[in-house]
DNA sequence: CTTAAATACTTTAACGTTAAACAGTTTAAC
DNA sequence: GTTAAACTGTTTAACGTTAAAGTATTTAAG
């Protein structure tokens, strides 16, 4: 089997992966935006959950890169969040050009809403695949991940 | 650790493992496309590449159900490769309902083209993840891609 | 000081997707 | 044969995203 073949084959594999991952996502995605309250979006959700697993206060930017999104569709996230009472964006006292956000009372219900929404959705998931299974195979997703990541700003 | 809290922390975990696919999906998606020629978009090329990997026929909704897009998606993609003339889309003469959808010879070398231009990527990739680790990943992803196909029809 | 560059965020247009409504065709039951 | 259900594909509106242009602010260089 010659080079040119065998980069042909992986080309193919490569594939098959980034394809297979596409799909979960859309389907996770969709499966799991579903199974939210109140029309509230995955992306919504995250940001919610996000100042509950990270902290109570971020910048519109920070959020955007964590997420990896553009700092527009953030802007366009945070908006709807903020319309629904869930959030609260003020300007940064510390920076004119930077804003503060902050998840309200209502926001944090809204959270525990969700997670208890999608519960039953995670936990039939969970009893097919072993925690265990699913940290090892996240552990690796991780470093495809920091991969792209990397690669995109190079 | 009482079951409650256990299951909170699979929770988390869960998230953080959709979390990692989703936004994979997003950075391989884009700069995929970004490396395809003439505007391909990823769903145009992912098309063109299903019949040199499938076979020389589809209809609309083989596709659709190959790549787990709605109906409706698919008839946009194909419309724009259509007028692109890179396929041909014809009633099929064994049923009224069913279209017949078939490459042409632009077509397949446009999908070469696709496959050279993203070469590069993909050889870069394949360079710092080797291909048995990619294949163990892509089988396991594989089982949690039938898990959510199966789901959702429930 | 002045000014150019960098930073933070918003706005707009374009795109691909979904869901839902729709039209035409085939299948199957009676 | 008639008719209801299922199937195949299209159209439309709405949504979240990106890229690019735009506004406002801060930083840094001269």
């Amino acid at each position: 089997m010659n080079k040119t073949r065998k980069t042909a084959e992986d080309n193919i594999a490569l594939f098959t992966y980034f394809n297979e991952i596409a799909i979960i996502s859309q389907l996770a995605g969709t499966m799991f935006e579903r199974s939210l309250p109140d029309g509230l979006t995955s992306s919504q959700f995250a940001v919610l959950n996000w100042f509950f697993r990270v902290g109570d206060e971020a910048s519109p930017s920070r959020l955007a890169t964590a997420f990896q999104v553009t700092a527009g569709a953030m802007t366009n996230t945070l908006k709807k969040l903020e319309s629904k009472g869930l959030i609260k964006v003020e300007p940064d006292s510390s920076s004119g050009r930077k804003k503060r956000v902050t998840i309200t009372a209502q926001g944090r219900r809204m959270r525990d809403k969700g997670i208890a929404s999608a519960a039953p959705l995670l936990a039939e998931f969970a009893a097919s695949f072993p925690a265990d299974t699913i940290n090892r195979q996240t552990k690796e997703l991780q470093k495809v991940r920091q991969y792209l990541d990397e690669y995109r700003y190079r």
